[in-house]
RNA sequence: GCGGGCGUCGCCAAGUGGUUAAGGCAGCGGCUUGUGGCGCCGCUAUUCGGGGGUUCGAAUCCCCUCGCUCGCCCCA
């Protein structure tokens, strides 16, 4: 491609496509405020350090997944490759912990150096919550409960939420022993992938993809068997609250996920509208994080959707039912009036109409072609606006304006220019 | 990073070695110099993602490259 062009996994949203997405964003947004989350806002650029100390040196998306360069005062930074570190970085910075618990959510682009594939970008976004200071069993069901309202909202159908408990960093220490015991034992039955994990990160091979590994696995000591009393009752209460909000879930054993910092609770939202990327929302509890990046030890949980990946599955949501939630939300709004004026005269008054009406709050589509009317009246159409006003120079002449229905029959009415509230009226009824 | 498929106008798409690269949608203009949704007519790719090669001749074959896509990996 001689041509410019974006980089590689890099997309352009394009207004159609915006539309949608504020969409989106205006429900979440709403749903957050009635459930007490403020926003906030962090830096797409952060200290490369702050997410090698976060999330893992071990992980896959610290070691060859971030977008790292040196600035000019050869300072290490990293954009952004998922939305909690940074939080947590700005609430102890901004001592927002020394008042109390701290409910927040926030949304924006992601940087991950992978392969593009179906529901997976470079730049991706993210809308995520996360709660600081909650440590009970009954905040994991809030939280959970809080993701998987929002998607019922948007109208989201076929989801399945799986959870799983990954107990305390000494449950998993113990367990990632007797795993990797039990499994050198079968090195030869195991694929490559997973023979180079059990020395990086051997939890992971708990959802390798493999058909052969995952038989192997049946028979393989369990997470759940090896967590402490204390946190299998934790874990019991998580379902017990969700069971008693009437949400239903599947228990996945082999549920890890991929950063370092998660602990006792972790969850997917799945759907199977995806193909390989089918996690629509991932979240859990990270007690140790604070701790880590030098604030004060205290409990959180969180989640992050993908908002790519919610907008493939909304719309298919909407081609299932054209007439559901998920429908309305991704339907493209039309003006409510189409603005066909021709004239000197009437093109200036023109623009002060639109005006006049914009400022009533109405969508105002004007015409600026000049081109003859037939024409105008085509692209009204074409606009989808229920209304066209007609404003030619016998018009202004009069000091009068026409307003057309467009999708219906019945006449067109005449209104003096200068009455915008019963243009207003009538613009507004049906 | 690894493997498979693909790349023709803004979008969908025919064409698979022979002198003019179908068609549809959208756009623009006209039939209709002030009234749309239908119809009809016309215009819109010296060029087939880019570069190189084979050939008398290439969108069609070969090589490289870029991009998209599906899967692995990873995860939202």
């Amino acid at each position: 491609m001689s041509q410019l062009q974006s980089l590689r996994g890099m997309v352009d949203l394009l207004p159609e496509t915006l539309q949608r997405w504020q969409a989106v964003e205006a429900v979440a947004r709403e749903h957050f405020l009635r459930s007490g989350f403020g926003e906030i806002r962090t830096p797409l650029l952060e200290s490369t350090d702050l997410f090698c100390r976060g999330i893992g040196e071990g992980t896959d998306v610290v070691g060859k997944e971030m977008y790292s360069f040196s600035d000019r005062g050869d300072r290490s930074c990293t954009l952004r490759p998922e939305g909690t570190a940074s939080v947590v970085r700005a609430a102890v910075q901004n001592g927002l912990l020394s008042q109390g618990t701290q409910k927040l959510w926030y949304s924006g682009p992601m940087f991950r150096y992978e392969r593009p594939q179906a529901g997976r970008q470079r730049q991706f976004h993210q809308i995520g919550v996360e709660w600081l200071g909650a440590g009970n069993a009954r905040s994991d069901v809030e939280v959970i409960a809080l993701a998987w309202d929002l998607l019922a909202q948007l109208g989201v159908g076929g989801l399945e939420l799986e959870i799983n408990s990954l107990g305390t960093p000494e449950d998993r220490q113990a367990y990632r022993e007797a795993l990797v015991a039990w499994l050198e034992q079968r090195m030869d039955q195991l694929d490559p992938d997973s023979q180079a994990r059990l020395t990086t990160n051997p939890l992971r091979i708990l959802d390798s993809k493999n058909p052969a590994t995952q038989a192997l696995l049946e028979q393989a000591p369990t997470l759940a068997d090896a967590l402490s009393p204390d946190s299998r009752h934790r874990f019991a209460a998580v379902q017990e609250g969700l069971t008693a909000l009437g949400i239903s879930y599947r228990l996945n054993p082999r549920l890890v996920r991929g950063l370092d910092y998660y602990g006792h609770t972790a969850f997917e939202i799945t759907s199977d509208q995806l193909g390989a990327q089918a996690t629509v929302c991932g979240g859990g509890r990270y007690d140790g994080l604070i701790g880590q990046l030098g604030g004060p030890a205290t409990p959180a949980i969180g989640w992050a959707l993908g908002m790519e990946r919610l907008l493939l599955v909304l719309e298919a949501a909407a081609q299932a039912d054209p007439q559901g939630p998920a429908a309305r939300l991704v339907r493209p709004q039309a003006p409510d009036a189409y603005l066909v004026n021709r004239g000197d005269r009437a093109e200036s008054a023109g623009l002060s109409l639109a005006r006049a009406l914009r400022q009533q709050g109405l969508m105002v589509e004007l015409d600026s072609s000049g081109s003859a009317f037939g024409k105008q009246f085509k692209r009204a159409d074409r606009s989808g606006a229920r209304w066209a006003l007609v404003l030619g120079d016998e018009e202004v002449e009069r000091g009068e304006v026409r307003l057309k229905p467009l999708n219906q029959q019945s006449e067109e009415s005449t209104v003096a220019l200068s009455g915008i509230a019963a243009m207003v009226e009538l613009l507004r009824s049906r």
